[in-house]
RNA sequence: GGCGCCAUAGCCAAGUGGUAAGGCAGAGGUCUGCAAAACCUUUAUGCCCCAGUUCAAAUCUGGGUGGCGCCUCCA
């Protein structure tokens, strides 16, 4: 499997540190607002990762934390606690707000048939081993302390860009108004481990440390969570585009300095959701969430499916018009699969072209849209139908947009329509069928129709017209022919 | 200002040096007397622009242009 590695900014053949097994790291959200979709568009991808390692035979063990310490806006010591604010907004504890969104969080990835990993670490459970980590990295001359905080020295790294090459000189600090630059640095892109002084005094949540009461930077978090429950050796790191520089470099710097030795080995990075206007964002205020979308009538799998027909490493723009086409042929497909007839043996011999084509197209760095291409091709493909059900029940347990389910559901609803239908008509009919001018026009429907069957259309028509001048009017559906008396 | 990602039809999108997949929409058709569904056919002499390398370039190289991201937290 090839995947591309933002460390090396080429398409690696996937490698992991121990054969057959693979540790998987995710930046979880921070819990102080609803997810918007492009935040899902991440987790969706990342899922999809996760589910075709577990098809392609490793065993995947993937740890994921959830932010409920409040970041600081910046390393600069100044703006505003995210999760304070949205306390305040709330009229909640901060607690309250970790517990009401990360349970909204796991509602909208249930809804998205997204995969909770099965280690969830709040970041306020472990703050013990942020300290153990802080302690390591003073002992070993990685941080020095300054004006009541702990910070990172970048200088002692050889290497601190990794992701890209910059020079310290041209990165602009406080590029964004409100920002201020952090006179206690020693270097630009030195970062807080622990906060015991700030400007940002109210802050709710705070610890005993052996440097004073305060709380952790954001970048220990991530680190030590992983270190504690995957282990030192890292085979693949997830997370947004954006969280590359400066959250994963630091990451590292930190993660590698108290280990001693490299770390992480991949790093997998997932581009942004655009509306026309650009990233979507939960600091600009407006944006869109799977409720929002439930409202608006498209089924959160309508959205899963409308980001598996991207590269997630194309920033995808999302629209209404996107989001129709999506949908329509989200449905066609489901219709599609619900017109197959299950049942019967599975030549699995026979789905041979058809797996590979699936297999081949994710392990081009997860081609995803291509995948979609080879469940069309199962379609169209002349194999039985059990042959193209099991191929697709097989492809979903990576791609998960319910296709099985939904049409069998279809399926379901469909024969329950029919069969109420009918058992409407016939109950109608019986009790018409009591007036003997009725009697008369079902007798002439039935005549009608086997004059049809008998392709006679000039007597079917004939009849029909001697209705007519009787007041009766016929009216076909699927389901067969009615009546009306009347125009 | 620095660094990075990207650019293919009305829309989404594949393509990794050998003559432009697929999906949606559109057009034409088959079939069920209609319709819907389904199925078949069709839709880029062209891949942002300009040079270059090559027998051959959407694909490689150089230079532009445009979009997006990061440099404050954000997926």
């Amino acid at each position: 499997m090839k995947l591309y590695n933002s460390l090396t900014h080429t398409r690696d053949e996937f490698v992991t540190h121990e054969p057959g097994k693979v540790t998987m790291y995710t930046c979880g959200p921070t819990v102080y607002h609803f997810a918007h979709i492009g935040n899902l568009r991440s987790y969706i991808m990342e899922d999809v990762l996760e589910k075709y390692l577990s098809y392609a035979g490793y065993d995947v063990k993937r740890a994921m934390n959830i932010t409920d310490v409040g970041h600081l806006s910046s390393d600069g010591d100044t703006g505003e606690d995210k999760m304070l604010k949205g306390a305040k907004r709330e009229h909640k504890t901060v607690m309250e707000i970790a517990q009401f969104y990360t349970d909204a969080f796991f509602a909208d990835c249930g809804k998205l048939n997204i995969k909770i990993p099965e280690i969830v670490v709040p970041a306020t459970s472990y703050v013990d081993h942020f300290i153990e980590m802080v302690e390591k990295l003073l002992a070993d001359g990685y941080a020095y302390e300054a004006g009541g905080n702990i910070y990172f020295d970048t200088s002692k790294l050889e290497e601190y860009y990794v992701f890209n090459k910059q020079n310290q000189e041209d990165l602009a600090v406080g590029v964004r108004e409100g920002v201020e630059e952090d006179g206690n640095k020693r270097n630009k892109c030195d970062f807080v481990l622990w906060f015991t002084k700030s400007k940002f005094d109210d802050q709710e949540l705070k610890w005993d440390s052996p440097w004073g009461v305060g709380y952790p930077g954001w970048h220990i978090e991530c680190s030590a969570i992983s270190l504690n429950t995957l282990g030192e050796y890292l085979d693949l790191h997830c997370g947004g585009i954006d969280n590359a520089f400066p959250h994963h470099t630091n990451e590292i710097a930190q993660s590698e300095a108290y280990l001693g030795h490299k770390w992480c080995s991949q790093w997998f990075h997932v581009l942004h959701l655009n509306t026309n206007d650009g990233k979507m964002s939960k600091s600009k205020g407006e944006f869109l969430t799977v409720s929002l979308l439930e409202e608006k009538g498209y089924d959160p799998l309508v959205y899963r499916f409308f980001c598996l027909q991207s590269h997630y490493r194309k920033s995808l723009v999302i629209s209404w018009e996107g989001l129709d086409n999506a949908r329509v042929a989200y449905d066609k497909l489901i219709d599609r699969i619900a017109a197959l007839v299950p049942g019967g043996e599975v030549n699995e011999a026979a789905c041979e072209r058809q797996l590979t084509a699936f297999a081949d197209a994710m392990d081009n760095d997860l081609n995803t849209a291509m995948a979609i291409t080879a469940l069309y091709d199962v379609l169209k493909a002349k194999i039985s139908d059990a042959d193209k059900l099991w191929l697709i029940g097989r492809f979903d347990t990576v791609l998960s947009v319910g296709l099985l389910e939904a049409a069998s559901k279809k399926r379901e609803a469909l024969a329950r329509e029919k069969a109420e239908a009918e058992a409407k008509a016939a109950a109608e009919k019986a009790e018409a069928m009591k007036d003997p001018f009725v009697a008369e026009i079902y007798a002439a429907i039935d005549e009608r129709a086997a004059a049809k069957k008998a392709k006679n259309f000039a007597r079917a028509d004939e009849i029909r017209a001697e209705l007519l001048a009787k007041g009766v009017t016929l009216i076909d559906t699927p389901q067969g022919t009615t009546y009306k008396i009347g125009e």
